[in-house]
DNA sequence: AGTTTTTTTAAACAAACGTTTAAATACACC
DNA sequence: GGTGTATTTAAACGTTTGTTTAAAAAAACT
């Protein structure tokens, strides 16, 4: 039987686990649950299928395991640029466009750094939350209540005047900008008719943090500064 | 055999042909393109798989059909909305925030008309746009092509000194914004504990115009006005 | 070395899928 | 009212899906 609890003192190179895992990223990135199949990702983990589900128990769970294992870090990264941030400020708040920073260059980084292919991580995070599969949906909710806790408290200090209620649907806009165009960036290049390369990680992150910043201040009727 | 062109020359009431795309629209607003089955579709509309694939061939004509129904009006109302502001406006140039209503306002004025739930037609609309699946990657191009031609020729006339690349750039935010946010409005009411509404469309309407006029006009270097 | 645990493999399972066939029913038109 | 077309129905087709079983192979441990 398989064992929920074990540290993986497995030898040297890519364990069949994490190639299953490997597999299934790619396999939801390109064309989302329905397409993960078990027998796909067999194939491309040079395995079986009873293999998967002896690591993983079941589709559901190993694809439950693959967002974990790119998702969270991410948002670790968040809070850590946010912690960072912070400290370097002292008592005076911090600027919009830094505290959005926090929130769009550490996945930008990741999408950037991703080897495989250029916007599979973009893909793979747009298609999680927009994915029709109940405990999916509720992964998603759980890894943003987390962060939106903090990134709200850090808004609070920058706009203190400000409603709660304006915080929360602006960020909301914030995060629902991000996402959508980590969803979509494909389709830039088609009707700019290849003047943008939406391929430029570095610059859709800049552009993507101008927008957001300006946007949300936008919609906050009173602000300190 | 079925016929492809024949006027619905149909008694009364809603016909087997259109209660079957009814049925289409919800499951794909809930399941998405995987969720749609034929059988759940037949159920739905009191009617057999084979009288589905009488009318519209193949699942993906189907949805294909229901999908030309629901968003060509909108973008046939939106160029509408865009040229009565220019009929008004003679020969000065648009507000940013005139021509983006144009875009945001008629979906949402079609999302707070749908009758049968409330948010169907926001969802249906997002999953369009991360739907995995070839053929409506393609109509979702196909659809917003023409739309940004338009769309861009107006915000040339606002923005005359601006470089078509910032253009493009930017109104590939505004629109991975709304979409975005159609995607995913039911996460606002959860992570703000309860305290936003997204079911109120107007109220999200308005923000999201506010959003994107200022998000896009951060992101265009020189402008006049 | 021998025993136990962990991992891999091949084969089969029932269920659900899109699609097709062929017959029955409803409708339109002269 | 009878003929031809349009629509609806029930039943079956072959695939593919996630999951399970049971045995073989590899690794770990004393």
């Amino acid at each position: 039987m398989p064992t929920n609890t074990h540290s993986s003192t497995r030898s040297n190179s890519a364990t069949t686990k994490s190639r299953l895992l490997d597999a299934t990223e790619r396999l939801f990135a390109s064309r989302g649950f329905a397409g993960v199949t078990m027998r796909g990702v067999a194939n491309r983990a040079r395995t079986n299928i009873a293999s998967a589900h002896y690591h993983y128990g079941s589709k559901e769970g190993m694809v439950m395991a693959m967002l974990k294992r790119r998702i969270e870090p991410i948002n670790a990264n968040r809070l850590k640029y946010l912690l960072h941030a912070r400290d370097l400020a002292g008592n005076r708040p911090l600027p919009t466009r830094e505290i959005f920073q926090a929130l769009i260059l550490p996945i930008c980084q990741e999408i950037a750094k991703s080897s495989t292919s250029r916007d599979n991580l973009a893909q793979l995070v747009a298609r999680s939350f927009t994915e029709p599969v109940r405990f999916i949906q509720k992964m998603h909710q759980r890894f943003f209540r987390e962060l939106s806790d903090n990134f709200i408290e850090e808004l609070q200090k920058t706009f203190p005047s400000a409603e709660k209620k304006d915080l929360y649907w602006n960020l909301h806009l914030v995060i629902s900008s991000m996402l959508g165009t980590f969803a979509q960036h494909r389709r830039l290049n088609d009707f700019s008719k290849g003047l943008c390369d939406e391929s430029d990680v570095e610059e859709m992150g800049r552009r993507l943090i101008d927008f957001a910043a300006k946007g949300f201040e936008a919609g906050i009727n009173s602000y300190s500064k």
